[in-house]
Order: structure tokens, then sequence, then C-alpha cells
DNA sequence: GTATGATTAAAACACTTGTTTAAATAAATT
DNA sequence: AATTTATTTAAACAAGTGTTTTAATCATAC
């Protein structure tokens, strides 16, 4: 029964975790809603924030070991000058696909992905430890396929890439339900891809300076 | 002193407000940092929540004024049409502008702007109501501009757009102290207009539908 | 100067928070 | 079967939460 009350209240904690933020969730929250008792938060994790850090473990292991995988064929097979849109769906596509969308444990965790990135510093913390390595491999072999961009661009326009893959992930199921009457966070992947790649390989400022008011038709 | 207090207070409280959020900052945190009486939020304001409504009435009103005043002048001086890197500019500016970056209110400002995007739906209300009427005024803009994306594929991207806005102005200022010496955000603009408007007027999906793994330069 | 209203002040309210404790129960080992 | 360990339970803890109350202070007008 251990392991079963341990999973529980992770399943339990990830969900309420994603949907209301770290602080706004109580451990009693947590415990009720996963029909066991109050201490054994503490009891099995020792603290909210190490169930936090088992919580945010137990996914995104996984998901960026396969993020690194992916990054690795592709640099293997070309020689270290990967296809950006490659490298892209590398980046955006194993939380879609490892945790389906069709699923209702899915969602919430495309959500908590997108919710993590928000949380202050403090709450922050473990995430980080797990993002910064793939963040800084990727840095690599996007600077490399977009030799136009001089390495702070790069820096930037993944952030951008990351902002926008952030804010997807926590707010697409609302997204999706105004539009649409299955909702499936992995219908929007392509799009994400295609928005991404192109932001990332544009040219490197305007070409031309035009002020805003001069108008005209591209 | 009256002025002064609720003045004191509402400075006091967008800045915690948009380091820590909303849930994580208690009165006594803003008050005692305000040096002001703990009841004064509620003899003044009412409650926590109203709090929240005044500061982000006080500062997202004359943006978003701005947002539409700039808007308008597009359609009028094109006929309805105008050029997408304009209409990116005139959506994502006025934040920028208006709070300048080379001060500290204003980049407590972005902040704020980057993490009310986050805030669960409950805090978020007042917000939405604010921010609910410049989604759909450039999202009629820009899909007029877009003619070759379908609704719901415009609608996307939008969101996109305003997760790399939001992402990056939230943490903008940790990103600017790792490359910069003075950091000053609206830096940053620029680069997120090019971004952005490459990333709307991408194709509409993968012209040519290719593996990842067949790999290959471009 | 006194009275009227606005603002500040300190204290208390009822409630929630994460964590700890000690006893009871369940499981596993000898 | 007896004993040791693991787990669950209910209760309490100290600290923090938004809000309200009552009295004191301030500014202003009569």
């Amino acid at each position: 029964m251990a392991a079963e009350t341990k999973e529980r209240i992770l399943d339990v904690a990830e969900r309420l975790f994603a949907d209301f933020g770290y602080k706004a969730t109580s451990l009693r929250d947590i415990t009720s809603e996963a029909g066991v008792n109050l201490a054994s938060v503490n009891y099995h994790f020792g603290s909210k924030d190490a169930l936090l850090a088992a919580l945010l473990n137990r996914r995104f292991a996984p998901v960026n070991r396969r993020r690194l995988e992916l990054l690795d064929e592709l640099e293997n097979s070309t020689d270290g000058a990967a296809d950006l849109s490659d490298l892209v769906q590398a980046f955006l596509s194993p939380p879609f696909e490892m945790y389906p969308g069709g699923t209702e444990d899915g969602r919430t965790f495309l959500r908590l992905v997108g919710r993590i990135h928000s949380e202050t510093d403090d709450v922050r913390a473990v995430f980080v430890t797990l993002f910064q390595p793939i963040i800084s491999r990727f840095t690599t072999a996007l600077g490399r396929a977009l030799p136009h961009l001089d390495a702070d661009e790069v820096a930037w326009r993944i952030h951008f890439l990351v902002g926008s893959m952030a804010h997807t992930m926590m707010w697409c199921e609302s997204f999706l339900s105004q539009t649409k009457r299955r909702p499936d966070p992995s219908d929007m992947l392509a799009s994400l891809i295609q928005f991404g790649t192109a932001g990332l390989e544009a040219p490197s400022r305007q070409p031309v300076a035009v002020h805003a008011h001069t108008g005209g038709r591209r």
C-alpha cells in the first residue's frame, strides 16, 4: 500500500500544482483529494518542497532524456549541422509525445510544464536544474544552425521560443475548448514548430528600418 | 496624506505582485514595506482583490488605449491592410515605451505584465477583462494581414506571440544581467518584433512533410 | 475653539498554513 | 506465533492569512 499512497499523492499534487500553482495548493487540498492522511506527505517525501522535487523529477527526467536522445541522433546523422526545424521539433515534441494529449494525464502534464515556467525562483529551483542542460545543449546546436545570428540574438530567440511553448501548454486546453470538439494539444504542436522555426531563422534585425506610420502592404 | 498612502500601497504591491505573484504576497508584506498600517489596504481599497484590480487598471488602461490608438492609425492610413510588422509593433511596443525600461518602475511593470499572464484564472479575471478587447481587435487585423492562414491558425499564432512576450517580460531582467552591463528591456523589443513577425507569417504548415531522421542541411 | 469627517493605529477575529508528535494499525521478518 | 519494522491515523503546534473593530489622531469647516 506504500507505493500506492506515494503515487496517489504524486498524481493529485501534479494536477493541483498545474492548475493552481505551488503556493496556492495546500497539503490538505492534496491529501483530501487523494484520500490519504495529511501527515503522509511529510512521511513519504519529507516536506512540501521535496514533494515538488520528486514530482518534477518523475516527469522531466524522461522528457529531457528524450530531448537529448533526439538531438544526438540529429547531430550524428548530419555531422553536427542539423536542420533547424528538426532541432525545434526535437526540443518541442517530447512532452507532447510522451504524455499524449489524448489522455487526461497527458494534458495535466502539459499544464504543469507551462505552470512551472512561471513559478517564482525558489519554486523553480529544481526545475531549472533539470532544464538548464537542455537549454545549454540546444543553444549550441541552434547557434550552429543560425550562423547569421550572434550568440546574444540566439539566446533571446530561444527565450521567445520557450515562452510561446510554456504559455501555450498552460492555456491550450482552454484555447482548444473554444474551437474544437475533442481537444488534443498535439494538434497544436505542428503549428508551434512552424511558428518557432520561422521566428528563429528570421533575419538579424529589420533589413530596412521603416517607421510604423509609413504603412504600405507587403 | 491620503493620496500618498494609496500610491505607496499601489507601488509596493505592484512590485511584490510582479516578483512573487499574487498569492505569495501578503498584505503584511505590502504594508510593512510601504510603511503604512495593515488596515489601510482594506480602508482604501476594500480588499486584497480590489487592490489588485486597482493596480492593474492603473497601468493597463493607458497601455491598452495606446495599443488601440496605434492600431487605429495603421488601419486609417492603409485602408485596413496594415503591414504585418507594424501590427506586431503596435501590439508589443506600448508597454516598453510607456514605462521605460531604463527606470526601475518600468522594469517592474514589465515583470508584472509577464506575471499576470500566468496567474490563475480567478486572479487573472480583471486582467482578462482589460486584455480581451485588445486580443479581439488585433486578431481581426492580423487575420487580414495573414490571408494564407485560416482563423484557427491565426488564433494559435497570436497565443504563441503573447507567450513569447509574457515570458520574456517576466524574465528579461535576469536574462539581461547575464549578458549586458546596463540592462534595458527595450533592447529586446526589436528582436521580439522580428521573431514574432516572422513566426506569424510562416507558411501554413510544413510545405513538404519530412521526417526528422532524414536530416540534411537547408 | 469646537465640531465634523477622513485617516491612521493597534488589537483582535476566525481561519488556514506546513510540520511534528504519539498512538494505533498493518506488514514483514525471524 | 512473536517481534520488529513500515505505514497510517488523529491531534496538536506555532506561525501566518485577510478582514473587522474600536479608539486615537489628523485635517478641515463652521
